[in-house]
DNA sequence: TAGTGGTCTAGACCACCAG
DNA sequence: TGGTGGTCTAGACCACTAT
């Protein structure tokens, strides 16, 4: 959840001046990010061993290690056992996007958060949904259409497939009540999350649930969720227009 | 680049009988994982200290910390000093994001990467993207329209500045030869990325580029690069209609 | 103020793989 | 086959914060 490399603490050990080198892994990993982006260390070239930078930083390989797999994660460096570590030639940070739960992206955003039930109850399967849930047989197949507000706006429409075989309690759930994202988490562990971002065209119901025209461009998100080898839910997250996801820097 | 965690191996020490527990840090996450989604640790719940675990699994509190860190990254734990680690009420692993480069997208789907270069030039620069790049005074902005193909099919459309005061190289460029993104990867260190997904109607260069009709929703990639404090250039992707992004499981 | 997590050290063994 | 990174241990000090 928070990433432990922000907060940089525990000033190693000594001072006096014997160590001139940087103090903390966090900072032996600032030191070679600068030397990376001033070419220092050459994109492609190998840097010296972890041993090596040990002894010249005066600290334990084991910090140098921790320092080196944290800039490996970022993309900078490219580890590999006997053939050193290189200085990546793309160093390319892949971009990461987290996607919130509804609620906390809007409260976040500091408006009112608000659900709206439209309809619960049992509902022929479309096809692609039917295989997304990877159904077999005739089970009971929950559909859940809900909208999600921030302050008086609407922020996203929900339409949901829970499956009742795995699910069964859900089918018994006053969804007026409960949000179906929070119930789920909440009440449902789960093993495996596939999620994809599109953009698609409001339909006839999601343009009338965002007032939006039909046929405006919409971000629209998919999630499937598994525990072990059962389907749980699949979700379709229609966001209103103008909706932006951003990375987290 | 690679998540080391996903090498579990150096299968600790002795072996005999004496300790029960799971071996190595990845295993002790594994099983540390199992307990939450059991509910054998309660969401919410605190659980026992690190030096506790270390006693009942027959191994070094380091050792722990690395497995119990790992589990706080993916967001299933909550960890502060003093008050302990908690099991997270919402255990909602935030689905990350890659997004690679297009040629490399592009060629690991199996098909043939292709760049094609429609116009580069000095161009008057629209005020959304003068805001975006910070830009003072007149500095010299190149424009960069191109396509990106897989096989015979275009892939995605970019449109790109290139802020001259910061790269001053990129006015000398032959584009034809060379992918900005790739150049620029290259030549220019960049120190911060920001990285906006959006929904947009696919508009009269970027719809004749794409093969498909105006208005259509597509997925727009905004991409600004920083060097230091110096923009270095923005980038507009508009992938064609249809294209998906995918969670990294 | 005491207990917990964050970090460091020094030494060690092992898996991997380029030469 | 040797060198490199991955990991483990045991002990230690420190920063933070709930009580």
């Amino acid at each position: 959840m928070i990433d432990p490399s922000a907060r940089p603490e525990g000033d190693a050990v000594d001072a006096e001046d014997a160590a001139p080198g940087p103090k903390g892994w966090a900072a032996i990993a600032e030191e070679g990010r600068r030397r990376i982006l001033n070419h220092e260390w050459m994109p492609g070239a190998t840097i010296p061993s972890e041993e090596a930078l040990a002894r010249e930083w005066g600290t334990s390989r084991v910090t140098v290690n921790r320092a080196l797999r944290k800039l490996a994660e970022e993309g900078l460096l490219d580890r590999r056992r006997r053939a050193g570590t290189r200085v990546n030639e793309r160093p390319l940070r892949p971009a990461s996007f987290e996607i919130p739960l509804v609620r906390e992206e809007v409260e976040r955003s500091g408006r009112r958060y608000r659900y709206e039930l439209v309809e619960a109850g049992g509902h022929a399967v479309p096809e692609p949904v039917r295989s997304r849930l990877m159904l077999r047989g005739r089970p009971r197949v929950l559909r859940i259409l809900a909208r999600h507000f921030a302050g008086r706006t609407p922020f996203a429409w929900e339409e949901r497939w829970i499956n009742g075989g795995t699910v069964p309690e859900a089918l018994a759930v006053d969804w007026r009540r409960h949000s179906p994202n929070e119930w789920l988490l909440a009440n449902v562990p789960y093993t495996r999350v596939d999620v994809a971002l599109c953009a698609s065209e409001a339909g006839p119901m999601s343009s009338r649930a965002l007032g939006c025209e039909e046929g405006s461009a919409v971000l629209m998100l998919e999630r499937t969720t598994w525990r072990a080898q059962w389907s749980v839910t699949h979700v379709n997250f229609v966001y209103a227009p103008g909706y932006r996801i951003w990375s987290l820097t």
